[in-house]
DNA sequence: GCGCACGTGAACAGTATGAACTCAAGGAGT
DNA sequence: ACTCCTTGAGTTCATACTGTTCACGTGCGC
């Protein structure tokens, strides 16, 4: 049961200080059914004052989608000072920052759920949709440890994304993972077949999984040359966003 | 892999007015292996003091177990409180209050977890081991959409104490003994085919309980490389314990 | 005693893997 | 400048495990 089926949609706020991702993700919000884009903001600043006014005016906002990279303040001190005016405004995350302690901080700043760039729709309507269940199981009476247990449950990431049939999740993240560690300590990229016996696997597995993440821009791809016979190609983790 | 294996234990601090409720809370966490609780106060104000005297100690406090229902201030604005401070401990509310605005509240306050009075210990060592996993889930290098999915999972309780349909208590149990032992052996993992050869029952049904395991976050599965054909998984208990 | 709900496992279709192969691309030698 | 030669890219396919379906006990309620 969706919340929303018989009332007015959830109202959300947008901020993000890139004009196309701000319009991409208002567009998105668009597409779930129940939300409503009330308004964009191009800075924490912006967004603070957006979030006065549509109080001010009677229609607050339901949920902010909230970039961590703004111009102005960071989008954790923007969360901070949400709640410092006492708002309970609902905050997502939406951001390429890939940086673990963020992650804690936004969690203690009472943001609920986290989305990295680049992401499907599926993937955004999916937090939405948590955020929409979380508040209609909030709605009936008394709270029993049962009622909030499924609320909370509502939170929870549901395994997501459908990849591409022949590639496994765990495969994918064993080698995402090498390639964000490699690009953390600085050291280059790799070969298919650096790759392969790093993680005791075969250079045709290696490389099928290495090709998914070229072609869906989380890494990139050049030819090695230099050396004799066919160059060889190497990967390495995309630069975030 | 719990974080606390190879390292100090997690430093817990209760506050709740009512003596008897504090000891039991405390004596509840001293039973959670890994955890440690390192102080108990009486009062919202006891609590902060307490929290501040252990940062300024070098020995900061890493969860708060936090009653609502205090003398002095309400809970949750121990908890504002506490974030003015800019801490991002970890907050789990533990109250008999079955309001739904406080549960809003609080989870716009940075508190992840919600008990209410009365539980039991298991209830009571979910929530902890919850935070341990997603502590865990947090510390190796870059984050990923899925490590970050996966760590707000542990945050998320698996719908209630009751069981998929499918599933036996005592089944699970038995396979959750056999990764545990495996663990605590330093044994490694198992694959499906293998836990069933081990307990004796068909890989069909091993698969089931092990597939929920690592669905509720509770075994890792990672594809088991190398030789020919399509991987086996192998299953590994991950969770606290 | 009868039916109904439910957990189990045999059988089966589906699918990810790596060995072995062919093909492509650049440098080296003349 | 042309060919040779080296070396990895990209593909194919047998293979082994996965994931699902469905018929079968088994126990419980009526």
């Amino acid at each position: 049961m969706s919340a929303r089926e018989a009332g007015r949609p959830w109202r959300v706020l947008v901020i993000d200080d890139e004009p196309i991702m701000a319009a991409a993700h208002a567009d998105f919000v668009a597409r779930v059914p129940g939300f409503e884009c009330v308004a964009v903001a191009g800075s924490g600043q912006e967004g603070l004052r957006e979030l006065d006014a549509q109080s001010a005016a009677g229609t607050p906002v339901d949920l902010v989608l909230l970039d961590m990279n703004l111009p102005d303040l960071h989008g954790l001190d923007v969360a901070r000072r949400i709640r410092g005016r006492g708002s309970t405004v609902d905050i997502i995350a939406i951001t390429a920052v890939r940086d673990l302690a963020v992650v804690r901080t936004a969690v203690s700043a009472g943001i609920t759920q986290y989305l990295i760039k680049p992401f499907t729709f599926a993937m955004f309507a999916a937090k939405l949709e948590g955020f929409d269940r979380f508040h209609s199981s909030l709605t009936a009476g008394a709270a029993t440890q049962d009622s909030i247990d499924s609320a909370f449950a509502a939170l929870r990431p549901q395994t997501s994304a459908a990849l591409p049939k022949g590639l496994i999740r765990e495969t994918l993240e064993q080698i995402a993972d090498l390639l964000q560690s490699d690009a953390a300590a600085g050291r280059g990229s790799r070969s298919a077949t650096e790759v392969a016996e790093a993680l005791d696997m075969s250079r045709v597995t290696a490389r099928r999984y290495l090709e998914h993440l070229s072609a869906s821009g989380q890494a990139g791809r050049r030819p090695r040359h230099g050396t004799r016979g066919r160059p060889e190609f190497e990967y390495a983790w995309a630069a975030a966003d």
